[in-house]
RNA sequence: GCGCCCUUCGUCUAUCGGUUAGGACGACAGCCUUUCACGUUGUAAAGACGGGUUCGACUCCCGUAGGGCGCACCA
């Protein structure tokens, strides 16, 4: 037998777990899964300032609704600091890192300079080979990795393919902080080696990061895992994602109405692909899923194209299931609570009788929500009866007929109400159809194109429908 | 500025030297439906540009342009 596959998803908590997290995540836990291996979590909460545990928790709900679970707890890198600052001793020890006295004014400074005079943003060295002795007084050291200086270093990855960076690209990073804190380059390394990861997925904002931790492991002779760094997303205008866009939170898309199920095809669609598969199954994409199959270019984010497969996912889904996903999902969105509050054994029958035709017209769980509405609305509400003036004899007589059929439907079943209704039009010749959009548009006042449940609920403020409704 | 990477319909993508460059979303048109939606049929729509290599390039090489990422005591 192989080695385990050992992927990881890493998060920082500074903010919510975005589009392109959660793709990354999926991507792991796809390969994970394909190869019968792991996925671990890792919170990289090293930067104290800004890591809150409310970041923390988000992301973790964020995985659960998504769907992708981790194997065991989830590891904080903060809680490993003593070990990455022994790595930061052996280092020291092994002549592959040194103590740097400069302040961040000096810093500073020498990025200006370097920055005004057109030269690479890198530190100059001023302490790699220096004799300590020489330290000022009063000043705490960082620790700095003594990178290489000559020559390149290769990152062989699965989606970049062999990619080189000169080693003189590559300056003396921190490891440790002048507080005595590890920094982030440092600690990926000690942790990813210790907790066997073998496979790294992560996005190609990492690339040249991967060329400093290969040093890294390097000099601390060990061996260096399989990396692969996915292209990023992008907002639709092609530019970086942002909240002006879809850099969302993951708990925005579930408030949008958007089903994990679907969320997680479309993501796997964005810089990975099967041939011309389109609509897939979870269980196909951990099948079918490759790292080689991962391209190299940004994906701009196609709120569209998740509709529609969202809108697939939710007409494809069992009723009952789908019932379910949207009780779930209430909570979530404005006016659900209200909503929830009223759904009880009968509520409940009515609204599966009533999901076959709603789901039809739902592309997200918002638009379930506005469908099932009528089935919510208080009764008895009084009928406009200023804009039933407005309508025409025509109108007034497919009102009439229609409120007819209305007041002798024992079932609240939409698609039976709805063959109802075609059968009455047909014999009274009354074109129905034809006459639901002015006549929702006289009694509402809106020009939103009308459904047969938009007539339903216009109808439903007929005192005497109301009656009926409450008998349901 | 330096380094690395990218570039096929508007968008996501297939193609791994030889195809009428395929699929999906979106758009448009028709059909179905006495509304909407679903479904269905069809149409328009692409190899950034310039050089090579080759019998033959979207595909390989070089250059140009455009774009992305990185260059913190952030991750």
């Amino acid at each position: 037998m192989s080695s385990p596959v050992i992927t990881r998803f890493a998060p920082s908590p500074t903010g919510y777990l975005h589009i392109g997290g959660a793709r990354t995540a999926l991507f792991n836990w796809a390969y994970a899964q394909k190869h019968g291996g792991k996925m671990l979590l890792r919170i990289e909460d090293t930067d104290r300032e800004r890591s809150t545990q409310g970041a923390v928790d988000a992301i973790l709900d964020g995985l659960k609704w998504l769907g992708l679970d981790w194997d065991g707890d989830a590891v904080s890198q903060f809680g490993r600091a003593d070990r990455h600052r022994a790595v930061a001793q052996e280092l020291l020890k092994r002549g592959r890192a040194y103590h740097c006295y400069c302040t961040a004014e000096e810093l500073d400074a020498m990025r200006a300079k370097a920055e005004a005079a057109k030269r690479p943003i890198r530190y100059d060295g001023t302490w790699r080979d220096r004799d300590t002795s020489t330290a000022p007084a009063g000043v705490k050291p960082v620790i700095r990795f003594k990178s290489p200086q000559e020559g390149e270093t290769v990152v062989n990855d699965n989606a970049q393919g062999r990619v080189v960076i000169p080693n003189k690209d590559l300056d003396d990073l921190i490891i440790l902080r002048s507080d005595g804190n590890p920094t982030y380059n440092l600690s990926v390394v000690v942790d990813d080696h210790d907790m066997g990861v073998t496979h790294i997925i992560r996005g190609v904002d990492h690339l040249t990061n991967a060329a400093r931790q290969t040093q890294i492991y390097l000099a601390m002779d060990w061996a260096v895992p399989s990396m692969t760094h996915v292209p990023l997303i992008h907002g639709p205008d092609g530019a970086k994602l942002s909240k002006r866009h879809g850099a969302l939170g993951v708990e925005a898309y579930r408030e949008m109405g958007y089903l994990p199920a679907a969320i997680r095809n479309y993501l796997a669609r964005l810089g990975w692909s099967h041939g011309d598969d389109e609509i897939f199954s979870t269980a196909q994409l951990v099948e079918w899923f490759g790292l080689e199959a991962i391209g190299k270019s940004p994906a701009r984010f196609d709120f569209a194209k998740l509709e529609n497969l969202n809108g697939h996912y939710i007409r494809h889904t069992a009723d009952d299931a789908l019932l379910n996903a949207f009780v779930q999902f209430l909570p979530h969105v404005s006016g659900g609570a209200e909503m929830l509050a009223q759904i009880d054994a009968a509520k409940t029958s009515q609204l599966m009788r009533a999901m076959a035709g709603l789901k039809e017209r739902a592309k997200t769980l918002v638009e379930l929500k506005t469908g099932v509405a009528f089935l919510f609305a208080k009764r008895p509400l009084p009928l406009d009866e200023k804009a039933v003036a407005l309508l025409n004899d025509e109108g007034k007589s497919a009102l009439q007929g229609v409120m007819a059929v209305l007041t002798t439907a024992t079932d609240w079943n939409a698609p039976a109400l709805e063959a109802a209704v075609k059968v009455h039009a047909e014999a009274q010749g009354l074109k129905l159809g034809k006459l639901a959009q002015p006549l929702r548009a006289a009694l509402t006042g809106t020009a939103s194109s009308p459904g047969i449940f938009d007539v339903l609920d216009v109808l439903g403020r007929d005192e005497s429908l109301a009656r009926i409704g409450d008998q349901v």
